[in-house]
DNA sequence: TTGTACGCGTTATCAA
DNA sequence: TTGATAACGCGTACAA
């Protein structure tokens, strides 16, 4: 038995026929009218006579229906975790930005997360869309660009510091930035330099970053120092370099794994008496814009993120008009951005505390 | 004339029934396959031919239809502004965290903007959701709540520092919330106050936040004293309260529309040689994890913003699981969390330059 | 345990 | 300019 209107006292959603019925015209027609296409002709009074009848109902065209039909939706998705973090907020931020003056529609759901718990994507998929942007979602490559994977035939592009070479992409070459920043540290005369990284990140301690860190220090001859702090929490980076100056120097330079680290690393610092920029330079990466207001304004790794989103939305669209249209695939090199933490010369300044 | 499989060459997706046609058997059974309900009794060995035949065609049931017979989605769209803010991220993550655990699907959708841009939601609607739940959202309160409003069945609940009394909401009053820091700053003994904000923001001069200062202030005989600044960014900040040094004495104390520009605001008097909490007290508004972290760490007027995601989230349940529910509504006072900022006695600290 | 048949609310085609 | 009518792909009542 069928719910139906009207029958059990729960109103449910008007449809096209009630409105045609209480426009005294058919169902057809209110479809044109809603199509809201230039092209199709509609006599004015019918169309008036359909605005107001679907105006006193509350009639709203239904969308799965309309996706049904037409077999697209007009909406792309991205997955990111949406687990707090200034980068990613500020990748979605460029994303925004990016489809805001196009024809698509944005919807955003939080992937990887997800599937951990449940172990499938069931949840994710349920919003219907045209395509899908991952953003550094080792989970959806799994899923989207092993063989026999799901949804084979949804367009699909990955995004970010990791990427399968079976599909889309969009990568950010962060060996390449990483290389940029050494070299940077190297010619301004640092030759102590320090890999911070808090401890649990198993990944980054081995990802890109750390190994071009290490071969960088190798290849001039200087001796790999790795600081590991306990989480990434300000108090951890600080109880981990406090207890590095205590045991024995601090290096000359710190290359930290983000921007939050790297900020954290410079408070620590000056709150520890330290010279952030004289007695020891700082480097982050990922380029989130916090890093520029900092009491000293942090050299850093900035990734271009709103190219990213838009070269992204571009490879997506080329899929979604034509399926059979081969992959595309781009790496782009992050921009090493010099500020003061790192400059020769800039003058010396002392913790701030509380007044 | 209708795109048909295999006709013109484009491989479309794979249906039920080409499943069904694969593994002998008919449409209904593999719909009872992919149901993933356990009181559906299946042959063990129907089940594996369908598992397999979908395998290999690459079948993922589709949503739209799927959602079109069962007139449910099982997803709840959070609209909120994405251009980047750190409070907003916060509350996206608290959302998030509360939505996690649930059966229902997240999707998020940036829609004040898209609406300035399209005036229309057409964009926005595009994903067909089985409630929502906008975050600070002036513009879908006056789609909804509005008498004739769009989509009048549309499981509706309005969070934060607006709301319709129209409709299911989870309110924050910031009205209590500054009368509690007020008071505060009173109590600790400044007795002048000024109130920080962009010039800009013609809503934020004369919202809840301006109204309560000004009512505080006036009912203890002190001076109104509104400090406009420019922008919001540090420059803009850094150069609205160097002006008022120059021209006449700083306030004992700023109340800061957000915590984005009491942190600037920090920062900026730091660096003019002013200690703050000491020489100046600052009160921030929204309690963002940054003003935790600050130099001198700062009061703020904390949003409970957990709490506020796990209420809209329970109204909006409760209207989907029951149409004809009535609406629910509760306003949650945020709490004043005071640190070094306004503490009197805290140690004297001075800027943090560069070493 | 499985198959048949209908309906979900649209869009698009075709004839009027 | 408008009205029937056939898909769209799936869930499910009912019959087998």
């Amino acid at each position: 038995m069928r719910r139906r209107r009207g029958q059990s006292g729960k109103p449910s959603k008007p449809t096209r026929n009630d409105v045609a019925k209480l426009a005294g015209t058919s169902g057809s027609t209110v479809s044109r009218v809603f199509s809201a296409r230039e092209d199709i002709p509609i006599a004015t009074e019918t169309r008036a006579k359909i605005i107001e009848a679907a105006r006193q109902l509350g009639y709203v065209p239904n969308q799965t229906a309309r996706a049904l039909t037409k077999g697209r939706t007009g909406v792309v998705a991205f997955w990111i975790c949406l687990e707090y973090s200034r980068y990613r907020a500020q990748v979605l931020d460029a994303m925004r930005t990016v489809l805001g003056p196009s024809k698509m529609a944005l919807t955003v759901a939080n992937v990887d997360e997800e599937y951990w718990r449940d172990h499938s994507f069931s949840r994710t998929f349920r919003t219907s869309v045209d395509g899908i942007i991952a953003f550094d979602s080792s989970v959806s490559l799994i899923a989207f660009a092993n063989p026999g994977g799901i949804a084979p035939r949804t367009p699909f592009v990955s995004m970010g510091a990791i990427w399968s070479e079976a599909l889309s992409y969009v990568g950010i070459d962060l060996r390449a930035g990483t290389e940029a920043a050494m070299r940077h540290l190297f010619e301004t005369g640092r030759r102590s330099i320090a890999f911070l990284v808090p401890g649990s990140w198993q990944l980054d301690a081995s990802g890109p970053r750390a190994e071009v860190y290490r071969s960088a220090m190798m290849e001039r001859g200087a001796p790999v120092d790795t600081i590991l702090t306990d989480g990434s929490d300000l108090a951890s980076i600080k109880s981990a370099l406090a207890e590095r100056m205590r045991r024995s120097r601090l290096p000359e330079a710190l290359f930290c794994i983000n921007d939050d680290v790297a900020i954290s690393a410079g408070r620590a610092l000056a709150s520890l008496g330290v010279r952030v920029g004289h007695d020891v330079a700082i480097v982050g990466c990922d380029g989130i814009r916090e890093t520029e207001e900092e009491a000293c304004p942090l050299t850093t790794i900035q990734q271009p993120m709103e190219a990213m989103c838009a070269l992204a939305v571009e490879y997506l669209k080329a899929q979604i008009d034509d399926p059979s249209a081969p992959f595309r695939r781009c790496v782009l090199k992050p921009e090493l951005v010099v500020r003061d933490s790192t400059r020769l010369g800039a003058r010396p300044g002392t913790a701030s505390r509380c007044g």
